[in-house]
DNA sequence: AATAGCGGGTTTGTAGTGCAAACTAGTTTG
DNA sequence: CAAACTAGTTTGCACTACAAACCCGCTATT
């Protein structure tokens, strides 16, 4: 198998599920976001961002803290430095595939 | 919806999955090759292989011509037009993302 | 001439996954 | 107080990737 390939058959597939790189790309660059802004910026519904979330935090790959804003339910994700590790390992095997 | 998430959302399935990739991204460079020569390079099964050729075909993005070789079978792949188009893409999509 | 083994695949069975619809729990509005 | 809204979670289903088991024709063996 060449290094492409390689490459390729490595990529975490966790990440590599759209949903989830959406997701992990949006929060890459900030400290925190909602549940909500990600709603919207990913055009998902809500129970397919709830899943993949569930699914990012048992990865290890995000940080999800239930908080009020006032009396209405505020839910905050963050990257954990697992996750931001893992982001980077991906876009470098992409990079090493393509 | 940004223009990166948007790449994302809409990077093709069929082509997205790794064993697949690495399938069309053999195929790309060459005019054709056997079962085998897949066999090996991507190191899957072959019953996985099989499928996800199946798939492909599905798709309209290989073409699967069963010859002999002798007497014994061998089976040929080739990228169609489609299919190589839809790889352009894929990558374009990817550049696009990241 | 059975039979055992192999090359070249396909089919089958199953566990896992993504998805949207339905549901939950609490809050605000009329 | 009932209806509607907010902010999510759970459920049910359809699909899919995967490997194990199977198939079938050929060749070598006894």
């Amino acid at each position: 198998m060449n290094e492409q390939l390689r490459a390729i058959s490595e990529l975490d597939r966790v990440i590599h599920e759209p949903g989830r790189l959406m997701i992990v790309a949006l929060l890459w660059p900030v400290k925190e976001c909602d549940f909500l802004y990600l709603l919207n910026a990913t055009e998902m519904n809500k129970g397919n961002l709830s899943s993949h979330l569930a699914r990012l935090e048992e990865a290890g790959y995000v940080e999800i803290e239930k908080t009020y804003r006032g009396k209405v339910p505020r839910t905050l994700l963050r990257l954990t430095r697992k996750g931001r590790t893992a982001f980077d390992q991906y876009r470098k095997g992409l990079k090493a595939a393509f």
